[in-house]
DNA sequence: ATTTATTTTCATTTTTTTTTGAAAAATCAA
DNA sequence: TTGATTTTTCAAAAAAAAATGAAAATAAAT
């Protein structure tokens, strides 16, 4: 395997993994293609290498800005936008869990705790039953979401410290 | 809000929340439904209650019980199969670590491997490029990997343990 | 062995998601 | 301001994913 089909491989797996996780495949491309860039990209060069047409672009790009893994950039003596992604593997993962977790979890715990009083019998078994699965959900949740929290606030590279740390205990 | 209304907006965005991270809509519906009900469901029940068809019910059942997040109960004196999920959210979670660990992360790094070693000029910056990139790609999954296959086999509250020992740090 | 109850399959239909591409809007230069 | 270049939008088309439902297969009872 030579260099442009490697990278031509690593781009299609990468896409077909993030479909898995509920990521447009068109996006997990692009941002496949421009992590092993390492000179920024612009429109055309995105439309041509992937086959894919200029709105396409445009709108996974966006995508990709807001998630903050990628960011334009200008080219002096030139007027088009470049497009230049994160290359820490460790940022990266930062940026997905951080925003996942506002654009998810935090939703959830809002839900869990509004299911968490419903009007009904109080004392029947199926009402109880029901309470306890929301408030074993709300814990989990709020555990996962604190400990997340804390996370990213701290060191720049807690995830990395944070497995590196069970591994030697 | 009563008890039914609670249940079905449960369901409901139990399974917009799966479709968000590529679990089919209706088998994240259906877990949501099996997870509050103490109470193990037939065909039947889940069909009228999510109003949905025989086969979809069966096909979207067969594969909770590929994740190991549901089983199949008989019931004394009645040839119908019933359905049982489990309840423990950390032996939840636990599952679907594994299954993904299984089915991605473990078919990842065999790509960078794969990868690694591409033919071409080693001298050019490109190549240098690529080969750093899938180098940190690859050390980053192996230490996700090995982190998450460490703790599977351990204690079977891991997951909890895991971020309580955290928070009080 | 035959009937009845139940589950599974899968070709077809329906729904949802993604992509296109041309028009509109925005940006910049002269 | 005008014109050239580039980006963005979004209605329509295409593609992909999911659901249906009836027939086939399986399993149990008589």
């Amino acid at each position: 395997m030579n260099l442009d089909e490697a990278k031509e491989k690593f781009v299609q797996t990468w896409g077909g993994l993030g479909a898995q996780w509920g990521i447009n495949k068109t996006m997990a491309q692009l941002h496949a293609l421009l992590f092993i860039s390492a000179e920024s990209l612009s429109t055309e060069d995105i439309m041509e290498t992937l086959q894919i047409s200029r709105g396409n672009v445009n709108m996974n790009v966006r995508e990709l800005i807001d998630w903050g893994l990628v960011q334009r950039v200008n080219k002096t003596g030139n007027r088009k936008d470049y497009y230049l992604a994160e290359k820490d593997v460790w940022k990266i993962a930062k940026l997905i869990v951080r925003e996942r977790k506002k654009r998810e979890l935090e939703p959830i715990i809002s839900l869990l705790v509004e299911l968490g009083k419903p009007e009904g019998d109080k004392n029947s078994q199926e009402y109880k039953s029901f309470v306890e699965s929301m408030t074993q959900l709300k814990n989990f949740s709020e555990t996962i979401n604190n400990s997340v929290e804390r996370m990213i606030k701290a060191d720049e590279n807690w995830l990395g410290n944070l497995f590196l740390s069970m591994l030697k205990k």
